[in-house]
DNA sequence: TTGTAAGCGTTATCAC
DNA sequence: GTGATAACGCTTACAA
């Protein structure tokens, strides 16, 4: 015998399939008595419900979709170990499996999110490092299949949000770099298309409001989330202005490109440029100087993340927006 | 209708279910004609077979099982992304989904390695950042499903393994240190129950034993790939004996403790202390001094691991042993 | 070459 | 409370 099925169950302890499949999922028309027999049986024989028959028939399996955007290109790839750490942990209370659903230019699916949900009769996604114009985050929203989207506050009704407060962590940097006495503050932005690129940069403006300190568009660079770009839009920036004496960066890894371009021409920090990042990702505080940085908790997102989602999947959740706490992290590279 | 059935394509092309099926699966028995205009009618109609009706009578799915360890703790998740970015890319011209099975001991698993693979069906597996007393790795090699192993060689047969040169690659790195003018030559190990730890180890000495120099166990510190133990250890290594001019590392992220602790003690790099690195992470060449290294394509990696196992569940590989080109990096940390 | 019918292992319906 | 019976959507002997 390959494997035990509910039949073998329900001849050993004496009962039809059906009240064992009733035992077993806690339907409540089923004495005590019995199903604590069949319970008992089960285990000892090492029964276990086949979850494919099972979603088949229910029409909805105990598979959560993980879609994730940029998988290759994308440079803050260290974050997904940590994500997806949360997810699980939290997950690891229920019975849920994970796929995996990467959508990227490069790898060119076949399958819209509409039919890879459907497919899988997937019980819910978590959407995560997807961008404002993403084909799926669309779809996604149009679905009526339940979701959690990282890193992206939706107003539409079912579905969760969870992130941290960018705008204010951001707020917070600059803020601090205000009172460190700079007055030209410049901002290499990531991604035109994140959500998390316009909260962050309304927080820088936020700060130098606060200060009142004028908003200055030439002092705002968009370097897409990568160091090499980063790296070139900073040095260029730098050149010209060299009134400039604070950036504020929107990830660790842009202000490694600023950091090598302070480098190139000879600045010292943070007696020349003063640094501020974003993330706190491994490495942060291994570089020289030290990055002072927004530590984001990724592993707590993607945890509060895959816990939400379960809320609304089982229907005690309208999802939201869920804030997860940061914390703002000095080291030396802001002074 | 809330999704299309066999049936809907069968009635509107006025055939049977089972030539239906037959048709769509490219079986012998059906005349090209008929073939033809069923998968018109198929594709006209949106048509998508329900994978969980066909895994549930086929008794094996087109979901592949993404077993990893120490998601949470492991320092090198940033490399956990471009595996993906590889595997995804492979399978991008198949049907297979990926379902993820992380093993941590932080998350605890109820299932075990034969019950995931069973409970989906899975149609093979792919297993990476395991260390050789995993259970999941003893498990994977007396399991009958197909596997293939990233970074552990396997001599069982059916079982695939990718992976670079190890001891190669650091027979070469610890060569160049000797070409430089280096005779104390100390070694920052990974974790010692890692496959890659031992393979590295011998490159180590290989080197050594071709330069004609004398192997000295005290030489050699296990910092289990972790920043903070690489620190501490090559501190105090590098306090006791002075006469030591460059280190070796297993990883990167090591790499930068042992920066660190040369920081620390004054050492100037690379003309007091000499360094060489393993991986060549994202951002191995934006730390000061640059770091010198050796490239592993993780993209590659788990590119031909998918496209392996894929072989090997067709019945078109045996398994063995895969080799993927690695490249030597040099930049300022190594002289 | 095509179709009939019997499953795959569950859950849902509705009698008893 | 419990149990036949019919699905769920598909594949596959076996007939025709």
């Amino acid at each position: 015998m390959d494997h035990m099925t509910i039949r073998d169950v329900a001849n050993r302890a004496g009962v039809s399939v059906t009240t064992v499949s009733k035992a077993l999922n806690n339907y409540p028309d089923v004495s005590a008595e019995t199903r604590a027999r069949i319970k008992k049986v089960a285990i000892d024989m090492g029964y276990r419900p086949n979850p494919i028959a099972s979603s088949l028939v229910r029409r909805e399996s105990n598979i959560i979709g993980y879609v994730m955007s940029s998988l290759q290109s994308h440079p803050n790839t260290s974050i997904l170990g940590e994500y997806l750490s949360g997810v699980f942990t939290s997950f690891t209370k229920t019975d849920y499996e994970v796929m995996f659903l990467p959508v990227d230019t490069q790898i060119q699916r076949r399958k819209s999110y509409a039919r890879f949900v459907s497919d899988y009769h997937l019980a819910g996604t978590i959407l995560q490092g997807l961008r404002m114009d993403d084909r799926y985050f669309v779809e996604a929203k149009q679905s009526s299949t339940p979701c959690v989207l990282i890193d992206i506050a939706s107003e539409s009704p079912g579905i969760g949000s969870v992130m941290i407060d960018n705008r204010a962590a951001s707020r917070e940097a600059v803020s601090y770099l205000v009172k460190r006495g700079h007055r030209r503050i410049a901002h290499v932005a990531g991604l035109a298309t994140a959500w998390v690129t316009q909260a962050r940069l309304a927080g820088y403006r936020d700060a130098l409001e606060v200060a009142g300190l004028a908003f200055d568009p030439n002092l705002v660079v968009y370097a897409d989330f990568l160091e090499q770009r980063a790296f070139e839009t900073a040095r260029a920036l730098l050149r010209h202005r060299q009134d400039v004496t604070a950036i504020f960066c929107a990830s660790d890894l842009m202000a490694m490109g600023v950091m090598r371009a302070a480098r190139d021409l000879g600045l010292a920090m943070p007696d020349d440029l003063a640094l501020f990042g974003f993330d706190n990702v491994e490495w942060a505080g291994y570089v020289s100087p030290p990055l002072s940085t927004v530590d984001q908790d990724f592993h707590a997102l993607g945890y509060e993340a895959a816990r939400l989602l379960h809320r609304i999947v089982s229907g005690r959740s309208e999802g939201g927006v869920q804030l997860i706490p940061y914390r703002t992290i000095l080291r030396e590279s802001a002074g």
